[in-house]
RNA sequence: GGCGACGUCGCCAAGUGGUAAGGCAAGGCUCUGCAAAAGCUUCAUCACCGGUUCGAAUCCGGUCGUCGCCUCCA
């Protein structure tokens, strides 16, 4: 059973041959934090992490790069327009490297919330100046890229692949209606390496040709060229950013270089509101913050919405379908909850071979869809079908072994929480406090059975309607009575 | 105008040649002090038209529609 990856370069679903035997390179585009982060990019990075999560899973040794972008670029890519974090900076009134701190904090923040596993390298940007001056500089020399007033512009007619990721041919470009010959530029598609910066313009950096900042792209290059080498395995990113960016980086990273740049090219589809991509001028951004604590959807749920469509396709967000990924990721959860809780007072015993089966099952059919292009939303599938017949065996007669229930629970831990990261731990649904809280709840319950012993429903019926505005909720089962966190 | 995706049940969404996964919602049933949860069960021929094929949601051509990118954006 092969991994098999959709490779954006190609065009094709290809098997995934690493360059090295058992590890993996890779590298995603990080956020440019001028903001604090939104859906979108939890959608993007939700993806990303599942991916990496799963090649760990079936053994690679991976090394993830991405990066922070707390450089200044422009609002635009012509000379007139204002640096998107000095702009922030003005507004709020504060240095931009305020900024750059405070959105770097609120995006590692909202990942880690999202449960999302850090990557192994973060670079910042503007901690790798001296780089990307290098790496300009042997595309000067190379004639891959001329000086102009101060500027450094790549020479895209020098590059007889430039448009190999995009599929955009220059000459198709040129007769495009919103394409200009501009000031310094040779050529219309021409792109910045490095930018003169106007006085007024506050992150600025020494080099060569002037008193400056680098272009948007040769950051990407340099960095990953520093962590990866100029040839790894896998790039990653959002769709959205294929052109220019990204064709610009393979352009730079390539002629500089003099070999290929990333191998296999993993882009994901954008996030949609309301059918429409979320942006600034809009008004119609949602962020992690708000979906997480002013909406107070879960982690979880927010993750099983995400991996409910293919990483590859755009997803719309909206009301209804985060509701329904929730309910579906409940019964999940609740499963899982249930299982723990009863694993404290099963019958000892080796796991049956009906479990085992199940169980060797579940684990084939989740691999080979993982395997087909990371099709999460088909293994959440296999999941699915494995909590129903889980639950079935839950609410028969006889009682799982303490075997049978820890297997079931170190498979869901395996695909639902090392894999998927869409299973909480502990019992009650909650990652921390649990064991106090677990203790407190088993005394309650164990009063309310007491309530409900002596017929005295009044009693009964108060504790669980006080817990449930708690957001606790009591099921009574034939065999006990099970909380869980709502 | 160019480049690229896509159009599958009321909603979300897998499926890329062999006769339609899964979730939500809805109806029926079981269990239950009540409730909740869970289980069982019912529910689509794949935008439209034409073609290739023994056979197509899946391939080709066309039509209509939606979205992303071509200026910063995950």
């Amino acid at each position: 059973m092969t991994l098999r990856i959709t490779n954006v370069l190609t065009r094709k679903k290809e098997e995934f041959k690493p360059i090295h035997e058992g590890k993996v390179n890779m590298y995603v585009c990080g956020p440019t934090v001028y903001d604090w982060s939104h859906i979108g990019h939890a959608k993007t990075y939700v993806a990303f992490d599942v991916v990496v999560r799963y090649l760990r899973y079936v053994g690679y040794d991976v090394l993830y790069v991405q990066n922070i972008t707390d450089v200044g670029h422009l609002v635009g890519d012509a000379e007139e327009g204002e640096d998107k974090i000095q702009k922030k900076a003005r507004t709020d009134s504060v240095t931009p490297m305020q900024i750059v701190e405070t959105y770097t904090k609120g995006y590692f923040d909202n990942m880690d919330a999202l449960g999302i596993i850090r990557p192994d390298i973060s670079p910042r940007a503007s901690g790798h100046i001296p780089e990307q001056i290098e790496m300009i500089e042997e595309l000067i020399k190379s004639e891959h890229a001329y000086v102009s007033n101060g500027s450094v512009y790549f020479d895209v007619t020098s590059d007889p692949n430039y448009g190999q990721l995009s599929g955009r041919k220059l000459e198709e470009q040129e007769e495009g209606t919103r394409f200009e010959v501009h000031g310094d530029k040779q050529h219309p598609a021409d792109f910045a390496l490095w930018k003169k910066a106007d006085p007024e313009h506050l992150l600025k950096w020494n080099s060569p040709w002037s008193l400056g900042f680098p272009g948007w792209h040769i950051e990407c290059s340099a960095m990953a060229n520093k962590y990866l080498g100029a040839n790894f395995d896998i790039h990653g990113g959002g769709r959205d950013n294929i052109f220019p960016h990204n064709e610009c980086e393979i352009a730079q990273s390539e002629c500089a270089n003099g070999e290929a740049f990333a191998n296999y090219w993993m882009l994901t589809g954008s996030l949609t509101l309301e059918g429409v991509k979320m942006s600034k001028s809009l008004g119609n951004t949602l962020t992690v913050n708000e979906a997480l604590y002013e909406r107070n959807w879960k982690p979880e749920a927010l993750r099983m919405f995400i991996l409910a469509s293919h990483y590859g396709s755009p997803v719309d967000f909206s009301e209804e379908a985060i509701e329904a990924s929730t309910k579906g990721w409940q019964r999940m959860a609740s499963a899982v909850n249930l299982v723990r809780t009863q694993l404290s007072q099963a019958p000892k015993g080796e796991a049956s071979a009906k479990v085992t089966g199940l169980i060797t099952q579940t684990i084939a059919d989740f691999e080979e869809k993982m395997n087909d292009d990371f099709n999460s939303p088909s293994a959440i599938a296999v999941l699915q079908d494995f909590t129903r017949a889980v639950n079935t065996m839950l609410n028969s007669d006889e009682p799982l072994s303490a075997g049978s229930l820890t297997a079931i629970e170190q498979t869901y831990q395996k695909l639902g929480a090392d894999v998927l990261g869409i299973i909480p731990q502990g019992v009650g649904g909650s990652d921390s406090g649990v064991d106090k809280m677990d203790g407190v709840m088993q005394l309650i319950i164990e009063l309310r059975a007491m309530a409900r012993a002596n017929k005295d429903w009044t009693a009964a019926d108060k504790i669980r309607d006080g817990l449930k505005e708690l957001e606790i909720a009591l099921e009574d089962r034939s065999d006990g009575t099970v909380w869980k966190n709502q």
